[in-house]
DNA sequence: GCGCATCACTGAACCGGGTAAGTTCTGGGA
DNA sequence: TCCCAGAACTTACCCGGTTCAGTGATGCGC
């Protein structure tokens, strides 16, 4: 099967290819007459512009690039990634635009892949996630003068967009409620410790405990694997003044560290409360059902698309705090006994 | 910065852009020296080859594309997609292919995207997951000429490559080994039912049930979501002669029946086994850990993308069956009490 | 009725690689 | 010495859109 092009369309309406292209991107330069007709024939004989050929020549891909650095194993089973596609893809989707994913293994790698994608001109820009502090991809992404859109923080991204949600503002509140509830003992297991919002998170959990007197309070450093998510609860419950309230920095290692709990004979919430960070499914699915600090991520994912969109097209970017982050309680936490 | 062009290399090497062009593909036509020389200045002037360019005249993208037709909610959850998609990237990535992906909300709008994609000659083929029978994909597929493997089954996809997993065989163990344990009182809560595994799985499951004359066996049909899990499970718990062990058709649809037993009172494994389909970290995450049906997810992609590459490349390509699947038996399985 | 602006369109160059066809040069055999 | 084969290139066109300069035709004001 053939696949039609301009001048298949512009055979059939009489007309050049030049007053085609000009129809079909609402561009003056036809009668609205000749633009109809064009755009009828187009849809009758199911035309699609030639992406390549697009490129090629305006220099816009129409597509953009996101680089998941991730072991394969945490990928998977971490809602968070396929939240944020999701929410591209309700932007990007909108405009036709593609999405194009690479797992990769380092940053140095992710680097390369951002080298490779720009020397191929295959994507307008990319959306970066897991920042870190000094990241070593801004520099190039700056020097390759590739758009960009940066999912976390706040931290220093010097021209390049940035989302962020409130990560100290939810810690505190988390802190408070449990708090409230009774808690004294409050422990915290952390994600990978050199991220940008794993550190935000920490700084601003030491700061509420300081300013609410609360003695106990450690962050044992994680990495978002339900393994060290285990053993770090193992490593806090079997101490002698155990915490009665853990913070997950995710879901993932929430429910880890519940299973360890029940292992351990300790019932939730009776001798143990536990928050998760990001709710997602998984957080109501197991029993009890955890309470989570949700944000909607999907809705996050397509902030950062939009905003990557309007950076491709040249308009100003900034600094955008995402939608709030609240704390759903649910039946994993109470008053310590 | 300027993206360097073969033009560039060949100005700098003193030939023509058509010396170069033969140089970087490894055609004929140029000595090994030159060949040497432009492929060193290609190095260090960092060169890339024009994606869009090299589409427009090679007609190949290298591009392959994967649409995603699940509730955005579900998709985050289950770890099934993004093992997938790191077992494409591993085969995709060695040779340099990229991977579109496109989340769709229905069969019909997936076929919209393929006609899309295949006129904008934006891929070169396509992984089609969540085959039904009949599908009304394929079809599409034949008539379009675009190159496809299909994931799942086995079913008729006509010149299509398939892979596919021995799923009869594996229901027939997990029924065997929960007989072997004592169980006679076995239910099934399957996925959704007009895929062709789920149907491929009922079949199977019925027939080894019927073959060890298994009368209480049944199957309840949900949808892969945990809150379908959750209402299969408890339909089946409340009933009187209610099943002392239950498989289920994903992970997360196992978890969900495991909170509803444990939120019933009663004991797992001692009341109730359960067996899970798709081992992943979530299986041992929980506790008890899940037995489970194990197989490798992310060899079952590069598989499928292997298959795939052979089809764009117009090599023969068959009806593939993947490696096998096992039981990985748990603390969530013992004999009834 | 003339000049000029505007509209609607055409033709051709261009983007950056791929490649068929043509050209030049070298060396070996008769 | 001449001829021819083959290597090592160059030239030029192709892919399919986009865009800019140019061309008639029309309308409008004076």
């Amino acid at each position: 099967m053939k696949r039609p092009t301009i001048a298949d369309i512009a055979r059939r309406a009489g007309v050049s290819k030049g007053a085609v292209s000009y129809a079909l991107n609402g561009q003056p330069g036809v009668s609205e007459a000749t633009r109809k007709r064009i755009l009828s024939i187009a849809e009758e004989i199911g035309f699609n512009a030639n992406s390549a050929a697009r490129a090629l020549s305006g220099a816009r891909a129409r597509a953009v690039g996101l680089t998941l650095c991730r072991p394969a194993k945490l990928l998977g089973i971490e809602p968070w990634f396929m939240g944020l596609i999701s929410g591209f893809e309700a932007e990007l989707g909108a405009r036709s635009y593609a999405l194009t994913l690479q797992v990769v293994a380092t940053p140095e790698e992710e680097i390369e892949v951002y080298r490779r994608w720009w020397g191929e001109r295959r994507i307008d820009g990319v959306i970066v996630t897991d920042i870190r502090k000094d990241d070593i991809r801004i520099p190039v992404l700056q020097q390759l003068q590739l758009p960009a859109v940066v999912i976390g923080g706040p931290g220093e991204t010097g021209s390049i967009a940035q989302i962020w949600s409130d990560d100290a503002g939810a810690i505190t509140e988390a802190v408070r409620y449990l708090v409230a509830l009774g808690h004294h003992r409050i422990a915290r297991v952390s994600g990978v410790s050199d991220l940008l919002h794993t550190q935000n998170r920490t700084k601003a959990f030491e700061t509420v405990c300081a300013s609410l007197g609360l003695d106990h309070a450690r962050t044992i450093p994680a990495d978002y694997t339900g393994e060290e998510g285990s053993r770090a609860t193992r490593r806090l419950l079997i101490g002698g003044d155990r915490p009665t309230a853990i913070i997950y920095d995710n879901d993932v290692m929430a429910v880890a560290g519940l299973a360890v709990a029940q292992e351990m004979g300790l019932s939730v919430p009776g001798d143990l409360s536990i928050v998760a960070w990001d709710d997602s499914p998984l957080c109501s699915l197991v029993h009890p059902p955890l309470t989570a600090l949700s944000r909607d991520i999907s809705a996050y994912g397509a902030q950062a698309a939009l905003e990557l969109l309007n950076a491709i097209d040249g308009r100003k970017v900034g600094n955008v705090e995402a939608g709030r982050v609240h704390l759903t309680p649910r039946g994993s936490t109470a008053p310590p006994r």
